[in-house]
DNA sequence: TTGTAAGCGTTATCAC
DNA sequence: GTGATAACGCTTACAA
């Protein structure tokens, strides 16, 4: 509750003073600056957050937004959240510019970021893995852009703060949650995305680690989908051809629609799915009884916490506390899935 | 982003004039009050919070809470992010006042509610069932305090909003988890907090309507712990003495650690249990693989909401949007209720 | 019934 | 180097 006034009242200076003190401006002589640095931390000094976010608004902080959406409904509600901040934002002055792309391809990525570059102060991005976005990310950072990556990292670069879920234990968490399901006898296939997304390879690791102890436990296959319903059809159906013998899926990212149509098509609804992320498609296959639990990588707190940080330092100066905010992995079963 | 300032010069009156009509402190002509209103809502006139939070910096608001917290622990996570929201909200000059009670006494409920009463304009509160106690908190609305309910609602007082979780969906979904994790044949006991808590009694509601369609389903017995673990471990005790073909208890409330206790105990670690809230002592039990499931009714959210929502009146004058924040119960394994 | 002015805490500009 | 001053948007007490 202690203000800059007071701090120069007490300091025997002006609050231009203090102000440059505590925002490191320089241009203060040593001695006072001592005084008021400690006097300062003595009153243990907290800057008013109104006070900053009023003084602000003269600089109009725009943020880009660029997700690689298009078609993965996963977005959506990480989106539709990221949305509402930044109507509740912009009565503080601050803009949001939105891109979205499709697919994974670093070259057309960057070129959004370069069109994209000297109209915003900072971006919320959800990076493709390549060295040239990386190099790109960078170079933002080093023209002052503060750059937060969003449910995938590129950790080998220099943006400010991750958000995203815990992949590892993602995995963890479905393979205990289908021993525990499922007959003793677990003889499982596993759809995922790809294999070149390191979140993906890290589920399945997860999953693969917590099935090591297991008593009976078969892999019969890892098949990729690129997230795409189709393929996943296609794939499931080629495993349970290829497998008969096959009693559970574990469908790593998007595909578990696809899955679900393919054992209702092959008439093996005693297949145990357990897919990832609650989107509507997959929320009517829990309906229906063929998934029978999802994974909940709480996508309205990832974009919550990504545009909170994005305001909390364009507008309040305020770094954030941790370098990367990692959500929890909640079982959804049809029970508790409904809004 | 349009201002008071600017409806004031586009209406040709002065920045009182606007304030007074759009916080309708009357004295203003009605021609007047129509124009500007009208202007407001054309141009989606938004009030800048930053500046609201400025201003009612003078109020210095002050906010009660008062939760029968004492010896349970489901509050403690609850405690702990009110505490952390309320620093936060200190540098706005909003000041807490914090009240613990133990047990559920109406009467010391209110006298405590009494000694807050005149140093606080908002108060959140854990409120006993009773009429004693309804009556109190509409006297605290009555004289223009704030009053939100947590974790338990009492819907025939006036209280402005609440934040709880839904206990009837926490019910079914530890149902629904039992009957997945169960072997066919399900007798299963129950354990709860008390039968005059509303709550407990919802979730027991809902764990029956979903056992209601299992094919081989037996509910042994019902017994009150008053969440203590130590009346817990005896009735656990008590209903497998009484009923050796259980293999599975239901612990409604807290308590979870004493019943892992007695299946302990009696060597009976075949039963499984399902318990709510994952206090530490309950994750202990689920390393032990005593307690294969905990229900998780977001103790930080509902905290943190009922804190914001004081805040937003309080400092920015604006209501809740919703009459009732519901949070949803997640399941949470050993695999993923560790921080 | 309406306008004016001061003040909330911070930042930025400008003059000394 | 430093201090005074205005500005951000809103509320309120007081003057007209």
């Amino acid at each position: 509750m202690v203000t800059i006034k007071q701090i120069a009242e007490l300091c025997g200076v002006s609050r231009g003073t203090v102000d440059r003190v505590l925002n490191k401006r320089g241009n203060v002589k040593p001695e006072k600056e001592k005084l008021i640095v400690e006097m300062a931390k003595k009153l243990n000094y907290r800057p008013n957050p109104a006070g900053k976010a009023l003084a602000a608004r003269k600089k109009h902080p725009v943020v880009g937004v660029l997700i690689a959406s298009e078609g993965v409904h996963f977005f959506d509600d990480m989106l539709t959240t990221m949305h509402h901040a930044a109507e509740r934002f912009s009565s503080y002055g601050m803009e949001v510019i939105w891109r979205s792309m499709k697919g994974f391809d670093a070259a057309e990525q960057c070129r959004i970021i370069d069109e994209l570059k000297d109209k915003i102060s900072g971006l919320i991005i959800n990076p493709v893995n390549d060295q040239q976005v990386i190099d790109k990310i960078n170079e933002c950072v080093d023209n002052g852009m503060f750059v937060v990556t969003i449910n995938n990292d590129v950790e080998s670069s220099r943006r400010h703060c991750y958000v995203g879920s815990d992949y590892l234990q993602g995995g963890r968490t479905a393979g205990a949650l289908l021993k525990m399901i499922c007959p003793t006898t677990l003889k499982a296939g596993v759809l995922l995305g790809s294999l070149n997304m390191l979140g993906h390879n890290q589920r399945l690791e997860g999953f693969q680690e917590v099935m090591h102890n297991h008593p009976d436990f078969t892999l019969l296959g890892v098949a990729e989908t690129a997230d795409d319903d189709l393929q996943a059809y296609e794939a499931a159906r080629s495993l349970i051809a290829d497998n008969p013998e096959i009693n559970a899926i574990f469908v790593v990212s998007s595909g578990g629609y696809g899955a679900a149509r393919a054992i209702q098509a092959v008439g093996r609804e005693d297949i145990t799915i357990v897919a990832f992320d609650t989107i509507p498609s997959t929320i009517d296959m829990m309906k229906k009884g063929l998934i029978k639990a999802a994974l909940y990588q709480h996508p309205h707190q990832q974009g919550r916490r990504a545009m909170q940080l994005m305001f909390d330092y364009l507008v309040n100066g305020s770094l954030p506390e941790k370098n990367a905010y990692i959500m929890r992995n909640e079982i959804r079963i049809l029970e508790n899935v409904a809004d």
